[in-house]
DNA sequence: GCCAACGTTGGC
DNA sequence: GCCAACGTTGGC
């Protein structure tokens, strides 16, 4: 079983979208990098779980933990051209681009801010926090993960 | 809104 | 295959 974070703008979809949805599950998709595109389809498996980080916001930071029910499948979002993440490149032949579903699993009671995981000396390889770092998909180690668990309290 | 750091595109 | 130009992300 691996850790994740997934990155959302929460004016987008936030952790409260994510709850309030039927199932509290829905569809990861809009992912346009093929490097987390890559991690997604090749490595993420169900079972795993993910911080939901919230991104370009006032208070950027974890917010809580869902987990991935089902494997990677063709974001058809990619062949939609009113859906705000269409490829015109994309073809149903060649999707070019996949999601998962997420179900959500619980919300801390407090944010835990960037500004915190910066001041964690354990988290000081973390990816998230490597400069110039804008994968919206990137992976946690074990370590890395009971460290940010550890901080929610 | 600014800007650094990337990723992608396309001409050559 | 190089690389300049452009677009995007995301913290501040």
């Amino acid at each position: 079983m691996k850790y994740w974070l997934l990155k959302s703008e929460p004016d987008a979809f936030s952790i409260d979208d994510l709850r309030n949805m039927p199932g509290k599950k829905d569809h990861w998709d809009g992912i346009r990098n093929y490097q987390a595109r890559n991690m997604m389809r090749d490595d993420m498996k169900k079972g795993d779980l993910a911080f939901f980080y919230h991104s370009s916001c006032a208070v950027p930071g974890v917010v809580g933990i869902v987990e991935v029910v089902k494997e990677a499948y063709d974001d058809y979002t990619a062949l939609d051209s009113k859906e705000k993440y269409f490829d015109a490149k994309a073809t149903p032949e060649n999707p070019r681009w996949c999601m998962v579903d997420v179900k959500y699993k619980k919300k801390f009671k407090q944010i835990i801010s960037l500004q915190e995981l910066k001041q964690n000396k354990k988290l000081k390889d973390m990816m998230l926090l490597r400069k110039g770092n804008r994968l919206s998909i990137m992976p946690v180690s074990a370590g890395e993960w009971k460290a940010i668990l550890a901080m929610a309290g």
